[in-house]
RNA sequence: GGCAUCGUGGCCGAGUGGCUAGGCUCAGCUCUGCAAAAGCUGCUACAGCGGUUCGAAUCCGCUCGAUGCCUCCA
């Protein structure tokens, strides 16, 4: 694949902004992980896909990818003031575990959530405990840099005084004066010295079992110091890319840059991509809230949000159908809209392999393959790329009836490209039983009831043909009778 | 209150200053023993009010509405 123009969104200036790597053929990318101290819902698991096809994406142009996605498996603060617990901790106390149980355990379904999404793993996957000895020496660094002070075994950034020589709230567009302003004294045992600084190092209260020792006491880093540490460890002080949710804007990226600008004097971050929020009834999922839904639960069905079961690959699809930087909502229509749609376009990818070739073509398939590439170069424009793709089916039906024409270069080219945007760049895959030996015993069996339908219905014994038709239906397998034969689907 | 984003046809959802996005639904037709499936065809919207412009859903202003962040959150 020859390297294109891509045009990335970038949260910085607000603007796309053609993309030129660091280093020429590679790309360092960084993306915020799960915190894992409860399941992963299917809003968290937007963010992680829309950055999968991202990844996917920019390897299939041909880039060398460094993806680090970090797994947060302790020390963010739930509250800056006075309690200092963080969520690990609090779930461990609540179900009698050791922390790293748990930490362990919600890791693991995140894997599994992910895996089932046939999601790729990232490059490298670190975890903020694995990385306490970095954490530390960026605070030293900070320290030593005159932008950071301690009190009471506690360390906290010190945000004016950045601010004085760089600029702090130029992600997020936040003036330091407007929050200022806007700061209610609400914190007032608080060792901060303003409200805008934020924590580096926490000292450990006696209860707080999550501790490492410190050169200021024995506590836990602040929950921005892992991505920096972690993204600067891996990728270098300055890399092409750092995604996240569009809810870690502010504060998280914001003190991201403010530390790493802090600690080595250069701004960490060329492009800052952020993928929008998926909603439930208008509002965002939120653990805290009550409003989300668990993937195994839309897969198996087991909810009261829809009205059927959806597999992980039409989830991904109806995700990809909606651009990475809009707001979707979710509701059982629009699933089961995508279904409709992604079974359509999945068969008509099928009927690619029995298409037969001509001398010429009367389609333009090298303009529709470009049409497709510029898609996904506009910003990873998910959702115009699909519209393509459906293009294949008008091609496919209309090529098959032989109103249109194509040659066995320009075939080959289809089938070739829908292959490369269905399966490396979406992602998605076929239905489980097409490939497994239970559906090939399946196909056997049905095709064994399509065969005794149809001498009926050749006896004309309708009665018959159509209580295995009626029996079949209700046990979710519908028959189709086409031009050229029967075929059945599962619904 | 501050910062930001958004408001598109029955539903979901792209989008650019001027040329039908796409999907789903629906209607008609073809096919069919009937139905379903499949295919074909049709369905021209852009919150409201002003303004800029030869021309705006697309730019500007205001109004209304929604959402996100400002506290853990993808």
């Amino acid at each position: 694949m020859k390297q294109q123009d891509l045009f990335i969104y970038n949260s910085l200036s607000k603007s796309k902004e053609k993309f030129v790597p660091i280093t020429e053929g590679a790309i360092g990318m960084y993306v915020c992980g799960p915190t894992v101290y409860s399941n992963v819902h299917l809003g968290n698991c937007r963010t992680f896909l829309s950055f999968d096809l991202i990844f996917r994406y920019l390897k299939h142009l041909g880039y060398k990818v460094r993806y680090v996605r970090n797994i947060t498996d302790a020390g963010h603060l739930e509250n800056d003031g006075e309690s200092g617990d963080d969520p690990i901790l609090k779930k461990a106390r609540l179900e009698q575990l050791e922390p790293m149980e748990v930490v362990q355990k919600y890791t693991v379904d995140f894997h599994t959530v992910m895996a089932k999404f046939n999601a790729l793993p990232p490059s490298i996957e670190p975890t903020a405990t694995g990385h306490i000895y970095e954490q530390i020496d960026i605070v030293e660094k900070i320290i030593e840099a005159g932008f950071a002070y301690e009190k009471n075994g506690s360390v906290y950034f010190d945000v004016l005084k950045f601010n004085e020589t760089n600029n702090y709230g130029k992600l997020s567009g936040r003036q330091i004066d407007d929050m200022i302003a806007n700061t209610r004294e609400l914190a007032a045992q608080s060792d901060k010295k303003n409200p805008q600084d934020f924590a580096l190092w926490k000292k450990a209260e006696p209860q707080h079992i999550m501790r490492w020792p410190s050169p200021w006491s024995d506590g836990f880093p602040g929950w921005h110091l892992e991505c920096t540490a972690m993204s600067t460890k891996y990728l270098g002080n300055q890399f092409d890319i750092h995604g996240g949710g569009m809810d870690l804007k502010f504060p998280h990226h914001e003190c991201e840059i403010a530390q790493a600008e802090a600690c080595n004097h250069v701004t960490p971050v060329n492009y800052w991509m952020h993928a929008n929020m998926l909603t439930l009834n208008g509002k965002k999922m939120s653990k805290s809230t009550g409003n989300f839904i668990l993937p195994d639960d839309m897969f198996t069905g087991e909810n009261n949000i829809l009205s059927k079961p959806f597999s992980p690959t039409v989830t991904k699809f109806f995700m990809y159908q909606a651009h990475y930087r809009s707001i979707l909502d979710f509701s059982s229509d629009a699933l089961e809209a995508s279904e409709k749609g992604f079974n359509r376009l999945m068969d008509a990818y099928r009927m690619l392999s029995d298409l037969n070739a001509s001398e010429k073509s009367s389609v333009d398939i090298e303009g529709w393959r470009k049409a497709c590439y510029d898609a996904m170069n506009d910003d990873f424009n998910s959702p115009i790329l699909i519209a393509h793709l459906f293009e294949t089916v008008k091609y496919a039906n209309a090529i098959t009836e032989g109103k249109e024409t194509i040659s066995e270069k320009d075939l080959a080219l289809l089938k070739q490209t829908m292959h490369d945007f269905l399966f490396d760049v979406l992602g998605l895959e076929e239905s489980v039983l097409e490939n497994s030996q239970d559906g090939e015993k399946l196909n056997a069996a049905v095709a064994l009831l399509i065969k005794l339908r149809n001498k009926a219905r050749a006896d004309k014994d309708f009665a018959m043909s159509d209580k295995i038709r009626d029996e079949l239906a209700s046990k979710g397998i519908q028959l189709k009778d086409g031009k050229d034969g029967t075929t059945f689907s599962l619904n």
